[in-house]
DNA sequence: GGTTATTATTTTGCACACAAAGTAAATATT
DNA sequence: AATATTTACTTTGTGTGCAAAATAATAACC
């Protein structure tokens, strides 16, 4: 083969990004019982750690793109899941406050199966968190 | 904590989701001097791989999803990068010819370095193949 | 203290992922 | 052979990722 670095199964990116996509779609299903999209998802895990945090600080905690993330939660505040409140002390910032329907989910979202939130029955516990250590090499990149 | 399931750090969906965007984000520079997205670029891959095949073999290689493999194809048309032919054996195929300029295209494309190809230049060989390995085993899930 | 630069967020425009519904042609059923 | 089913692909609508530009408020500078 004249070029097998242009062999799509030699590239680890076209694995993530069907790995990335195979994983999301498997959430699909569950995360609509609570009517939830998986961004939606991933804001109110960051929530229910952290109650009570900045946009910016969302954006670093989740790696949502910014502009993405106003849509997001306009959304997410029309479902009365949270509320947006101007910072006092300082007026450009936004701090995102989880409304008492956004804190209850919490208890229906940790029902999700493992298998379904993994989405890995063919892995063993210690490949998945081989998996998790290379991923958080990637995720160390510029 | 109440439900260690739900924390993003121990998310390997969340890990994926950085690491997919993030490389896909790494390849948007050198793509644009190919005036290529990155899933026009896997169609490309699979098109310098193998000419002259079918909308559904390209998706079957490219996990790319159905509805959106009909408008990249259309743009990727009007880029005059390939063309779209019917088969005359079954006239509801269609067969995906590469025109000059996509064939061309390849040589540059090979040029893309590896290091931004695969972004990952804190990962030895080694653990590429491990994170291949691992990847493959999450898409081999249902 | 007024101008400039920086920070936090929003807006806009394009491309894609996905589901669901639609179309057209081949195949299966009877 | 007429109907039904399946296959291959397209269309539509919503949500998101991304870059670039816009807005507004704070901080920095002279």
């Amino acid at each position: 083969m004249e070029y097998p670095q242009l062999k799509l199964d030699n590239q680890i990116c076209h694995r993530l990004y069907m790995a990335s996509n195979r994983i999301i779609r498997n959430y699909r299903d569950p995360l609509i019982q609570l009517d939830l999209t998986y961004p939606q998802y991933i804001v109110m895990m960051a929530l229910w750690e952290k109650d009570g945090i900045t946009i910016a600080d969302l954006l670093e905690k989740t790696a949502i793109d910014g502009g993405a993330m106003t849509q997001i939660l306009k959304k997410m505040t029309d479902k009365s899941l949270l509320s947006i409140v101007k910072d006092e002390n300082d007026k450009r910032k936004r701090i995102i406050k989880l409304e008492t329907h956004g804190s209850e989910l919490r208890h229906q979202a940790a029902a999700i199966p493992d298998k379904i939130r993994c989405s890995f029955s063919h892995m063993t516990d210690q490949e998945a968190q081989q998996l998790i250590a290379l991923l958080d090499k990637v995720n160390q990149e510029p």
